[in-house]
DNA sequence: GCATTACCCTGAAAGC
DNA sequence: TGCTTTCAGGGTAATG
């Protein structure tokens, strides 16, 4: 499932050999990605252009082109973004292949197809449908102390509800949702307008922590996620709560328990995240 | 405004 | 062993 720990990962191991030559073919698969199919003939008009820059908001990663297009890339909860080399087999799942004037290719592989790949004119990618919604990403300085106090001030929904909404904060999803919580040490029933300024406080920084310890772990690997090298994460060995139902609290021992929440897993510690 | 449920989808795991 | 059922969840939409 990538996070924005992911997506960044992603995004790193695609640097620089992304810029080394012009896009030289494309090839997109007829199936749907949330609900609607590769536009093939915007994708085959990049062919002749080179990717610019690899950039990443939330759980969206933007690859700009020399075309002034962009290629904008949502990996939903199997999609993996590869760079292959353009005689290696071809992955069952693989919706998108853009071949480069070098023997590289990059390729969108998602078995499940809950994610998105979209061509958009960089100049105005900002009012897309995608990005147009969203909330401050949590690791850039538009992600303030304030704003957030303020966010969740202005919801009567659960922490962890509240804390999936891309549009109070995006990049978060169910892994680093529950990580945070635990780490402020609170619990993910809280009324986020109930939350004192304190713990908002504590949890602004917690949510920063564990997706920049996250990102220095190059990701969390539960079943598919993989960097655009193939090469799975390291950040599952280090989780505090989630999927870890049974275990003991890495802080007090005490057992970890689960339940469904705004439709998803939830993973907290009884003791150290007490009170609704 | 909010909670709940369903949907999209496939593969792994569990159950029989 | 092999088939069937259940479950996982990011995002969105419908419903109460």
């Amino acid at each position: 499932m990538p996070e924005l720990p992911e997506v960044e990962t992603v995004r790193r191991s695609l640097e620089p050999r992304l810029f080394e030559s012009a896009i030289a073919s494309s090839h997109a698969s007829k199936l749907a990605l949330r609900g609607r199919p590769i536009d093939r003939r915007a994708v085959a008009a990049l062919v002749g252009a080179r990717f610019i820059a690899a950039r990443r908001i939330g759980k969206y990663l933007l690859l700009d082109t020399s075309a002034r297009r962009t290629l904008l890339v949502h990996l939903g909860m199997t999609g993996r973004l590869l760079l292959r080399d353009g005689d290696a087999a071809v992955e069952p799942h693989t919706h998108l292949r853009l071949g480069f004037e070098s023997s590289l290719e990059l390729r969108y592989v998602d078995a499940r197809r809950f994610g998105a790949v979209r061509v958009y004119a960089t100049d105005t990618l900002h009012a897309t449908e995608e990005l147009s919604i969203l909330g401050p990403d949590p690791l850039s300085a538009a992600f303030t102390a304030e704003g957030f106090i303020d966010g969740l001030s202005r919801t009567k929904r659960d922490l962890k509800a509240a804390l999936l909404d891309q549009a109070l904060v995006t990049g978060l999803g169910n892994i680093y949702v529950a990580e945070a919580l635990w780490l402020a040490r609170l619990s993910p029933r809280r009324r986020a307008h109930r939350v004192p300024r304190t713990d908002a406080l504590a949890l602004h920084g917690a949510i920063v922590s564990v997706l920049e310890k996250g990102v220095a772990n190059r990701g969390t690997t539960f079943s598919d996620y993989v960097d655009a090298d193939g090469n799975f994460g390291a950040n599952q060995h280090t989780l505090a709560v989630y999927g870890r139902d049974g275990q003991p609290c890495r802080a007090c021992g005490t057992r970890i328990r689960r339940f469904v929440q705004a439709g998803r897993s939830t993973f907290y510690c009884p003791l150290c995240q007490r009170g609704r």
